[in-house]
DNA sequence: GTGAAAGCGCTAACAA
DNA sequence: TTGTTAGCGCTTTCAC
């Protein structure tokens, strides 16, 4: 739990001047005029621990420890509480990082908001957060690796405490800004290495090669031979993982690979339903398809049902991640759930060690999470009619 | 990192010192202290302008006005630049906001980001803000009111320069701590009165009643009579702004209400499902369903495929807010485009637009924006076989 | 227990 | 052009 953290003396908004949109006019010459310019304590603007102070008749010293619960004659504690209320006091939060060195704040970066994997992600995240007193600071990436690294870098300019970062795949660069990030960093993904010699940060990742591996047998346990394989792409950690499952796979249950049943293109719906097209036009007598996320599931689905292919009788479909896209598709999509919400549940935690840590000088070493995949086996993938 | 105290090259958060993760051990006598314990300029800790400017040889002054491009002469501006690079120099945001008065970051408050409608908002928010130099601050109200204003009151923090609400929605208290909110508000949602009667900020609605209506009127249309009705909470305003669509389209068609074909639920896909059996064990005969957002609609589908009812055939099936789970479900689904990602958008730019106001006194009056829906047909409404 | 005072790191007057 | 200085609002020694 956040101690004291965000504001949790005695106030309210109680009384206090209009707001923002109140139409207050001061003519303090303190600071500019505006209602939320900050004028002086005098008598217009937002009050302050002295606009407190003085109300309360007594020092601004007793004002903040009053606020901060620390302890001070029942007498003081009355009168300050009450000025606080009636005045309506919300203590400066930007004033209380600044003298603190904590702003109760963390980011959490990931490629793009969109996606239903993240979203999970966040959901937890922030109530993890939440929980704990501190705000969410959201930063969508779009993918691209040199703003991941600003992100990284950034964490140097104190506007949050702590970062959790999902990259879409891991450079030199990474390493390095990684390693000399000013604030803790939990990185949800693989990192290279391990503990003592890796990278110093923690992280949590799937075992997606064992996701994408359980989902290959499933469809071959279940007679499907041709199964075609539509990847993201080849460059990224997921893409990469996933080829590996389902090469390992496949050798595992006896089939050889055949590049024709293989696309690598977007982790996009769209992408999905095109990828699918090109590959039944080049083998008609594909059985099923494993796809490396929902969306593209989703999107081989509809180019599946548009070509009158029965699901899962013609052709058996399996996705990853199991996402809500899983379950809204028809039909329901078995898929690999990679727990993206324990990721971040997981990922939340372990920040907040690290955010607990005394400033003491020996850190704790990096840790390494590793969340299991599960597979989800729903209609899509049902036995054919006439299988094994 | 743990391996080389040695890799400082002239960059880096600390110059050599090594990121927050750095071991105990740096060789470099510049920094002694804790990674981020931010000691003095002397030699320890973080750079700070004083450090720049004693290793420039200039004053803080000097320092601060070339970081901000206020001119100086060339030779300063080589020094200067010349000794943050080698530091890796980052100025401090915290104390730049408080001397400031703005922290450049923004909030958005909606009940739960797990819900696509919000997803696509927040996507066109933070990428509208931080186009803007803008960060941005997510919060999850859990649908919760008091969380809601809370939201409000902690404006008065300085955490952050502005809010977009997406409130579930609007109580007196509301109306109450939008009127006193210390800093710029912009709601995504209705708001009672007109503009000079009406609360002083500025929102971004749809017409939601409209849109209900224009699904609603679309499954008369093509031939549906029967046209049951799964709606969210009543006492929300989607809620009961989609009834009165609802009705108003069914009375336009000559069709007379009938409470069996109306069920009242969560905004959720298990909801919608549950709904369905329910609707069905009362009503065999439905021809339609008309659900009051997609996650309804895809589970309303589901029990419909569950109970071997054909869609479109023997049912037909809309839903609102077009999200991506419309065109993830099969058939995909109609559904009506409440512009999410469009209000998001306009909200967000209405916000710089108060954020960009000067401080001068008079302040533009609020603005009411409204974005128009728009149907969006798909398979899952086509007219049934013997129709109309 | 309380007040005076010293900053946290930065920007902006105001002088020089 | 540059340096000195005064805070932004708060927390926290350090004396009393």
């Amino acid at each position: 739990m956040g101690e004291g953290a965000a504001g949790m003396g005695p106030r309210g908004v109680g009384g206090g001047a209009g707001g923002w949109s109140g139409g207050g006019a001061d003519g303090l010459s303190g600071r500019g005029a505006g209602r939320w310019s900050g004028a002086g304590a005098e008598r217009g603007g937002v009050p302050t621990v002295e606009t407190i102070a003085v109300r309360a008749g007594v020092s601004i010293a007793s004002v903040s420890r009053v606020l901060n619960g620390h302890g001070a004659r029942p007498d003081t504690v009355t009168r300050v509480e009450r000025a606080a209320a009636e005045l309506g006091y919300v203590p400066n939060a930007v004033a209380r990082s600044l003298k603190g060195g904590r702003t109760m704040q963390v980011t959490f970066a990931m490629s793009d908001i969109g996606n239903p994997a993240y979203v999970s992600m966040v959901r937890e995240i922030q109530a993890v957060m939440k929980a704990a007193g501190y705000r969410l600071l959201l930063h969508s990436t779009d993918a691209d690796v040199e703003d991941e690294l600003a992100v990284l870098r950034s964490l140097a300019d104190r506007t949050s405490d702590g970062l959790v970062l999902c990259p879409i795949r891991i450079t030199p660069r990474h390493l390095d800004a990684l390693a000399r990030a000013a604030r803790p960093v939990v990185v949800i993904g693989s990192l290279p290495g391990t503990p003592p010699h890796g990278p110093p940060v923690d992280s949590v990742r799937t075992d997606s090669v064992t996701g994408a591996e359980a989902a290959v047998r499933h469809l071959i346990d279940t007679g499907r031979r041709r199964i075609a394989f539509v990847n993201g792409p080849a460059d990224t950690v997921p893409g990469h993982n996933r080829a590996l499952g389902y090469h390992t796979a496949l050798e595992a249950g006896g089939l050889a690979p055949d590049p024709e049943l293989i696309t690598t293109t977007d982790f996009t719906v769209e992408a999905g339903a095109a990828a699918l097209h090109g590959l039944l036009d080049a083998r008609p007598d594909i059985d099923a398809v494993f796809c490396a996320n929902d969306q593209l599931a989703l999107g081989s689905s509809q180019t599946l049902h548009a070509r009158g292919r029965s699901i899962p009788d013609d052709v058996a479909v399996a996705g990853m991640d199991d996402t809500v896209l899983a379950r809204a598709g028809w039909p329901p999509l078995t898929s690999v759930d990679l727990g993206s919400a324990e990721r971040g549940r997981t990922a939340a935690h372990m920040l907040l060690d690290r955010l607990r840590e005394p400033t003491g000088i020996p850190r704790a070493p990096a840790r390494r999470e590793i969340v299991m995949p599960r597979l989800v086996v729903r209609a899509s993938s049902a036995p054919a009619a006439g299988a094994v």
